[in-house]
DNA sequence: CCGATATCAGTGTTACTGACATTG
DNA sequence: CCAATGTCAGTACCACTGATATCG
């Protein structure tokens, strides 16, 4: 334990919506990273594997855009998804700068258990929440990314 | 620019709590930060002027857990608070294992200015909630964290 | 020549881990 | 002897920056 007791934090924080979200962000983080760990993947993993499934094969630069990962990141992770042979890399023929990720049966496989991995993880993160409570918040979320990914 | 368009994210990740967690922290953390390079602080600044402030001179340690920060991070943060004058450490009497760090009028001052300086960034960051959904998604985070640094 | 792409090298912040000496 | 404290060294993840070569 490096934190022996929680001690309430100062007023000032509590009350300050920025630091209520990295904080949460941070134990969020903790779940998350825990779960994927224990699946031997990373957070990432699973957003790129989303993005394949819905969109089909797309360009790493076209990944990094949806799933707003930086592209050099996306390199490593599609490095990683490869060896594990989650997705395909191949030259783009029509555009030969790019390459075209795709999906393999196998990565789909996985993103069908990374999915109950995930559920496990809001489960336990939101626990304090009914399910009416979830979806707020996850709505209220939703439309502060949204202003700020619109630029 | 590095990410030139938005392009929608998956489904799967805009319905995934965590992930929106994750993603608004990462705008915060940069707004966040914005702010308070301006200023010439780093963010856990404002965290201990905070908890100093309210509960008055504390240990190291104690500001550790209050303001859930690493001891080993408070260590380098509250040097940097004493070089600004914000802060001053001195040995504590009663526990010589302690040091008892206080608030001075000039630490009391600049947290005056952070003040200001993130209620900026908290209108920045919630623009596109009412004064109500933010009250709404700060009660519903609150609950998040609360349940999750009980322990 | 400009813009996009894939890649790589490197930086900065922060959470976390472990070690250590000192003191209660 | 064990626990807490302050300190330091080192690791890991991730966002970000910049450079480079290739291609449209």
């Amino acid at each position: 334990m490096e934190t022996t007791a929680a001690e309430t934090a100062p007023a000032r924080l509590r009350n300050t919506p920025s630091w209520l979200i990295s904080h949460v962000a941070t134990h969020t983080s903790r779940l998350v990273w825990g779960a994927f760990d224990a699946a031997g993947a990373r957070r990432y993993h699973y957003a790129l594997l989303s993005a394949l499934e819905e969109f089909g094969p797309a360009s790493q630069a076209a990944l990094s855009r949806r799933c707003g990962i930086d592209r050099s990141y996306v390199v490593a992770a599609v490095n990683e998804l490869v060896e594990a042979g989650s997705v395909e890399r191949a030259p783009d023929l029509a555009d030969r700068r790019r390459n075209v990720i795709t999906l393999t049966p196998a990565g789909a496989e996985r993103l069908r258990h990374f999915d109950e991995v995930l559920a496990g993880v809001q489960d336990e993160l939101l626990a304090p929440l009914s399910s009416g409570e979830r979806t707020q918040l996850a709505d209220l979320l939703r439309r502060v990314l949204d202003h700020h990914s619109g630029r």
